[in-house]
DNA sequence: CATCATCAGTTCGCTAACGAACATAACCAG
DNA sequence: CTGGTTATGTTCGTTAGCGAACTGATGATG
């Protein structure tokens, strides 16, 4: 097993606009390097930085009665960490872990917000992201309502291996249950389900995606619909 | 009973802005009766008007596999339909239903672009309005997740009296096992339990609520924590 | 007034997921 | 190699909600 496709390392977000104002844009980051688990933002707390992956992902999740969490958003090299800064508010409503460690450009709040207001390429394209993400939110809302575990998590697996760059990642049962708000159990019977159809493998972590179209078979038509919406607006 | 609490007809969103650029945008709009059930949006589709309630409300729903559905969202005299264009987008995600018959202002998409372009109190208050809108839309994604039933229909029932801006209305168990993602049959349980408990009381469609703050302990507290964004951040 | 449609209540058997607890198995550090 | 930690597997009894079907009641309509 080879360690699979080759990550660009570029935000895609970034890659998108116009020369000068990318150029302008990455002068004002850091490159910095996120490490898994690392909390990026709090519920009702300041964002101090906007954050672009470029080889590392962030889980955006909500909880509720200090206990239940489920995976609201997932931010890969495709977009941005720090939406509510476009729509004018510097709190974050979610919270926001490094699921997926890697490197990533990194800027402040204010020269971000400077930014948005000078560079309508930057404007336009974070509202069309911030567009699609409400999309897949609203899917994410129906699909945990209506989908079994199994399915859920095979989109989940899917989602993940398009922001790992790689067909495999590193993660346990115990936290895809967090992300998908069922017990460990729950996911440990649905993996090794999708184990035994010879979907993914996986050993104390280590994930394997074996057949991505089968587990795009297996999983709910909500990954496809999400994929779609995507590559309809971002292009 | 008496029919409760008057109604303010007046659109709160469009009564935050500085009387010259209200007085502009109400010139741009018409008044419109909107009737119970009637589609203002289909998910692909474009939008081609904005409507501002004064007094109905409108329901936000996604649909999934042709036969199940949620409600992800509520817009009353506090809100906009057409959230998409604040982004620049002119197609609808979302199925729009109306829900409360009543009036409402209704302007043309590309006046409203342009408007918006031109009145940035009306931008500024509606990108807080959307990011309101996504705190919602996250909360309610985990409130589905955990929340039973009864809990749930009784958040359900505090955010539609909110909007009718009366302490009765008309809707039936069908419609509400429809917002609510689950059977009429699960609906009809609650609904005759939060009657027990003398909350609510209801015959064919016409639903009293009489204990509000008794229902408020008996939904979820994903109730407050909705209102409580909203105030914050809306005032 | 008779009929029909709508709305609400109830039942039955079934299933996905739950909470709790315990059982392996691999890897890690001393 | 040993004991501890982490990751996964399994089991047991319970529960909320499901699909399907049927019953009763209220209003509207001809």
């Amino acid at each position: 097993m080879s360690p699979a496709q080759t990550a660009p390392a570029t935000n895609r977000l970034l890659a998108s606009l116009p020369r000068n104002d990318r150029q302008r844009l990455l002068a004002g980051c850091e490159s910095v390097e996120l490490g898994f688990g690392e909390i990026l933002a709090e519920p009702n707390e300041r964002l101090r930085h906007v954050y672009f992956p470029t080889d590392s992902f962030i889980s955006l999740t909500t909880a509720i009665d200090g206990r239940e969490t489920l995976e609201v958003g997932l931010v890969g090299n495709e977009g941005m960490l720090g939406i509510p800064l476009v729509l004018g508010m510097d709190v974050s409503p979610l919270h926001a872990m490094v699921q997926g460690a890697g490197p990533a450009l990194r800027m402040d709040a204010a020269p971000f917000q400077r930014e948005l207001g000078r560079c309508s390429a930057l404007d336009r394209a974070l509202k069309r992201y911030l567009y699609v993400f409400v999309c897949q939110l609203a899917q994410t809302s129906v699909c945990t309502r209506f989908h079994v575990v199994e399915a859920r998590l095979a989109r989940w697996l899917l989602m993940t291996q398009d922001r790992a760059h790689s067909d495999q990642f590193h993660l346990t049962h115990e936290f895809m249950a967090y992300m998908l708000g069922v017990r460990r159990v729950g996911v440990t019977k649905a993996a090794s389900s999708l184990q035994r159809r010879r979907l993914i493998s996986y050993t104390r972590g280590d994930i394997t995606v074996l057949d991505r179209s089968g587990l795009e078979a297996a999983s709910c038509g909500c990954y496809k619909t999400d994929k779609a919406s995507y590559t309809r607006l971002m292009g």
